[in-house]
DNA sequence: CCACTAAATGAATGACGTTCATTTAGAATG
DNA sequence: CATTCTAAATGAACGTCATTCATTTAGTGG
């Protein structure tokens, strides 16, 4: 219904560069690579709630509606940036070094990642692994390293998906503010609880989300450890 | 500018109930006690998709926009039934039995409370206690059970606190597709991880979320009630 | 009796994700 | 070289939400 006008006057604020004309450009919007990429620099730079597709486009200099083209929904992007951020999870040790200080090294990693990425955490957690193809790949790592380490084999499984689980939730924990167990008005009431708390804050050297990282992690790989073998 | 009629239209659709007129009625909308409770009902109808401030509204014959005369925003309302929900969290065990079992008990219960309400737990997480009454008075019953139990104070926390990231991770675990691990086309490449999936399915029994969370769980008993002094 | 105030209204706003008809221009085909 | 095919981009809608605001209403307390 538009009357169409064959090279579309660029309705942009001037601060934008200059705007691709429609048709097929050299190579696309870079394709799912460059989405992916251009979704994590975007946001490093605004975080989470500055993610909006629109957003996403402006950063690509396309509308939004051409991210649909390779993308077929923000749900789509965020699985994308998650299957790349797992590459930077660590299973070196599981090729090499001993099994319990390459569940270290692959927890730390992992826990830290994402610590920078928790509302990513909702998607992976329920992620087929087929859709991320990357997260499957660790998954493979860590088997490997299990099988390797002398687990029996119906219980490795269940035994990541106790350590993932715990880091998810460990991920949330460091991003806690610092006053969250602050018991304000209704410390007399809550007695053990505060001051429990209160031991807890005289430590300074350590972060608190670390130090129950550390001790869960600990435990976790003492009690499951016990499983192997070998 | 809109003239005002007095006794105002009711522009609800005939299925609605009779609107109340505007002004003080008996006892307002039932105030924030009310609001949690029907937020509760209809999450329990209609999912969190369907959890909308405008649903919500309807549930309790009344307009949008009067909700935020009890609550400021979408998420207080969240932080509500989130703390509501933290009162079915069973923490009898650590008034009378043994630590062990006490914390087995609340660990599930836990987990098997926030498994349906999974879209909290990003809220949860990073809540300060001084928000969540009830939720503080689990902690307090949680802490002073650790006391008694004869943990050092400078570890109740982080103890607790690592059991709970174990058990929010977990409670997304619970959501996840049956098919979660199943590698399709990739199997071939994954050989380990393939295998031992396969070993996992062939355990008909047993839930794979429920023998993941037993198996953390029991780990982590272990580990950390070696902390015990007594 | 009157001023005060808690509470409800409904219209308006501003994001945001997503859809769709249409256009464009390389690539492929003959 | 001409024609057809198609991936990719456009921009204008939508529809859905949460949230705000000026205004009205009706108990309550002085």
């Amino acid at each position: 219904m538009t009357a169409p006008t064959g090279v579309p006057a660029d309705p942009q604020s001037p601060d934008a560069g200059p705007r691709r004309r429609a048709g097929r450009p050299a190579a696309a919007v870079l394709g799912q690579d460059g989405i992916t990429t251009a979704a994590l620099q975007l946001i490093g730079r605004s975080g989470y709630d500055g993610f909006t597709m629109a957003a996403l486009a402006r950063t690509l200099n396309v509308a939004p509606s051409a991210l649909y083209n390779h993308v077929s929904s923000k749900r789509d992007v965020l699985v994308l940036v998650q299957d790349h951020l797992t590459s930077f999870v660590d299973v070196a040790g599981f090729e090499t070094g001993p099994w319990e200080q390459a569940v270290r090294d692959w927890a730390w990693s992992y826990r830290d990642v994402f610590s920078k990425h928790t509302p990513l955490i909702p998607v992976i957690a329920v992620l087929p692994v087929t859709d991320a193809p990357k997260t499957l790949a660790m998954y493979e790592a860590v088997s490997a390293g299990f099988g390797r380490a002398g687990f029996p084999q119906e219980r490795i499984i269940p035994a990541i998906v106790a350590l993932e689980s715990f880091i998810f939730g460990s991920a949330y924990d460091v991003t806690a503010p610092a006053d969250i167990f602050d018991s304000g008005s209704m410390a007399a009431a809550t007695p053990h609880f505060t001051s429990a708390v209160r031991r807890l804050a005289e430590n300074v050297d350590e972060k608190p989300a670390d130090v129950a990282f550390s001790l869960g992690l600990e435990a976790l790989l003492a009690g499951l450890g016990a499983l192997r073998s070998a």
